[in-house]
DNA sequence: GCCATATGAATGAATG
DNA sequence: CATTCATTCATATGGC
């Protein structure tokens, strides 16, 4: 979750009261606790397609966040090495996942469907190289701007799994012999 | 987050995605909840050695449980996880609770313990159907790489930042054009 | 209602 | 890069 959206009362870092540190819950020094304004610089930072950045790259920003709280920049290097992996994979997962879920009925649905994926999917832009520094303004085109995030998605469909009514019974056989 | 929902005011680690709910209990939504007919497959599974499914089995398995109600292999991939890790952490900690003296079994108090204890060390028995996943590996220490050591680190020094003083404003200097 | 526990979800940190 | 481990947060539940 990189959203961090409204606020959380939270625990994490927050930031805060504590100065740097973990903030709030007084973790000790076990491992490192983001402050918000950290999570959401680098959120900028990828958003505005950074991936990997160089070592050089990660010094800065560390250098840079280390204003908001304690960091070192392995902390940044790891941020990004997981938040991209995890991008990756969540994506992978939800393409094959969502896939079908809804069979019979509500075209409608197929259609936010699709949408959905769309937006899932096509967000690789990735400018790579650097020279970034999101100003904070443009967004590129109207597309995407990120609204989906995480795997989590929404895909509120109602269970019409097989209930009585008709249903294709998928080979089912929890035999777990299907693996 | 940004939730698309529209609701669903979460926090932080939350995830909150409306889900639609499962079948079995006609939980909210939220996050997922297993139906019975699903945790009794997970479990089966992973009593006969599975821990750690490939991507491609999460993605089998998902797909099977999905008759039974809602489900995304993100669920399959996190039970999975979760189970393995709880079922660590509960040998870890029986380890350390129960120090030394009964390893010579004694009788009943701590028969609900054995039980567990037991469930949780004999399914070495890994049969599986399946072709690779690693069966448990150790865990062995010692052995560092250099390359992480590469951000040697800038460690520990102690937020000597600006705590008291307010820093809320995160002003610019954002200004990541530092890079 | 409140508290204890079980478990889903997220993510920092590694390792190969 | 992909995977895995450890921790921690959050929520669902059941008992009182």
């Amino acid at each position: 979750m990189e959203e961090v959206a409204g606020f959380c009362i939270k625990q994490r870092g927050g930031y805060g009261g504590g100065g740097g540190n973990n903030g709030g819950t007084g973790t000790k020094c076990g491992r490192w606790n983001p402050t918000t304004e950290q999570v959401k610089v680098l959120t900028d930072l990828f958003r505005s397609g950074l991936r990997t950045p160089s070592t050089d790259q990660i010094q800065k920003i560390s250098s840079q966040l280390s204003f908001y709280g304690k960091i070192e920049s392995k902390n940044v290097f790891y941020w990004f090495q997981n938040h991209k992996a995890r991008e990756r994979q969540k994506r992978r997962r939800v393409l094959v996942d969502e896939p079908n879920e809804f069979h019979h009925q509500d075209k409608l649905s197929s259609t936010k469907y699709l949408a959905e994926l769309n937006q899932v999917t096509e967000p690789e832009r990735v400018l790579e190289t650097l020279q970034l520094f999101p100003l904070n303004s443009f967004r590129e085109p109207g597309a995407e701007s990120e609204k989906r995030r995480l795997f989590a998605n929404d895909n509120c469909k109602e269970n019409t799994y097989n209930i009585g009514t008709e249903m294709e019974h998928p080979t089912l056989d929890l035999r777990l012999s299907f693996l």
